[in-house]
DNA sequence: AACTATTTATAAGA
DNA sequence: TTCTTATAAATAGTT
């Protein structure tokens, strides 16, 4: 991968791999919900950025990690970074009830479809040799499940919603709630014209 | 493009993507030579940057087109009532992330307490660890009941199985037993770190 | 991680 | 810029 000679394949180019890469970052954001800022200077010196949930949420949390001290002022000049980073907060809130809201219908669901008798706590007295591999059969899917989900939950913890942890430990003023305009649900793209 | 549902898939497809996403930036940095900024929060809320020819040059050159004049903040007078009225929102959104949660770990317990051969085809990714452990628990009982009534078959063949011909000793995937415990030599499935 | 069936992105030409 | 198309790359699902 080289730069590209031609003026005009280089213009070409990049207005395919600019409107992809803008594809590409959205995509990352609804398909796994994180937050993502994309900022591209075009060769006439023009900004195109894409932000999730907004281009400033994303830049004020990236400026939290990069000046940890900063939030912890309440001075006029660094409050509006501690509101942004509570934006983020807020929009994780909301994230976090969509998920847990979708995910107790779901386990209702499944209450309603597979409540039945109870098997396991009988006996297995009257079974013979043939229904006795049938439940055989049964408990090693059972077995695999379990330990697909036990590896699933013990991958990333952090980010398990399974054992229900939130943590705001990244943002300590959270009794303190700035701009809610700036969340933009669907995220936002914002690119002017093309020279 | 919908949100994934699965932790493991999720965080998988989000590795790949991110991956590639870095990939595509930096080419069409070097294809067209044009600066770019790229930062994603990861579900572990780890930020990850690129940017070219670095990320503060494309940050600060950025905060130009933001930022034109310094005076834009807004007065205190109309921002402390916004801001309680956010705050409202914010502890109503925590009460609500509290109460889902709560609940669905009320239906993983109906889940336990209902639990029967259908449920146990359906999937398990709605369950923790301490829930799978109860599973698992299940599992042992009932794996203790099959092998009383194999060995209660067995010491009298003509009498259960007059028309079934096979015979659990000669078959090796229908030792119960055996495939339950396979995991783990005593039979018990333990969920640390890895077997 | 590796494999693979599909989908998607891309360069070149119009 | 948009459309087309052959080719290359990315991706989800699976093992």
């Amino acid at each position: 991968m080289e730069l590209i000679e031609s003026q005009h394949a280089r213009q070409v180019s990049f207005s395919k791999r600019r409107s992809s890469l803008f594809k590409k970052a959205s995509e990352l954001c609804t398909m796994c919900a994180v937050q993502v800022l994309l900022v591209i200077f075009s060769l006439g010196r023009k900004p195109f950025s894409f932000g999730y949930p907004s281009v400033h949420s994303v830049l004020n949390r990236f400026h939290q990690f990069q000046n940890p001290d900063a939030s912890t002022s309440q001075s006029e000049a660094t409050k509006e970074p501690v509101m942004q980073g509570l934006n983020d907060s807020f929009s994780h809130l909301l994230e976090q009830v969509k998920f847990e809201q979708k995910r107790g219908k779901q386990l209702n669901r499944k209450i309603m479809e597979h409540s039945g008798p109870d098997w396991l706590k009988a006996p297995m007295d009257s079974l013979n040799l043939e229904e006795l591999r049938k439940v055989k059969e049964t408990l090693v899917d059972v077995k695999k499940k379990i330990k697909k989900q036990r590896d699933e939950l013990l991958a990333e913890p952090l980010a398990s919603s399974a054992n229900n942890s939130i943590e705001l430990a990244h943002c300590p003023e959270t009794n303190l709630v700035g701009d809610i305009s700036s969340v933009h649900p669907q995220g936002s793209l914002t690119f002017r014209e093309e020279e």
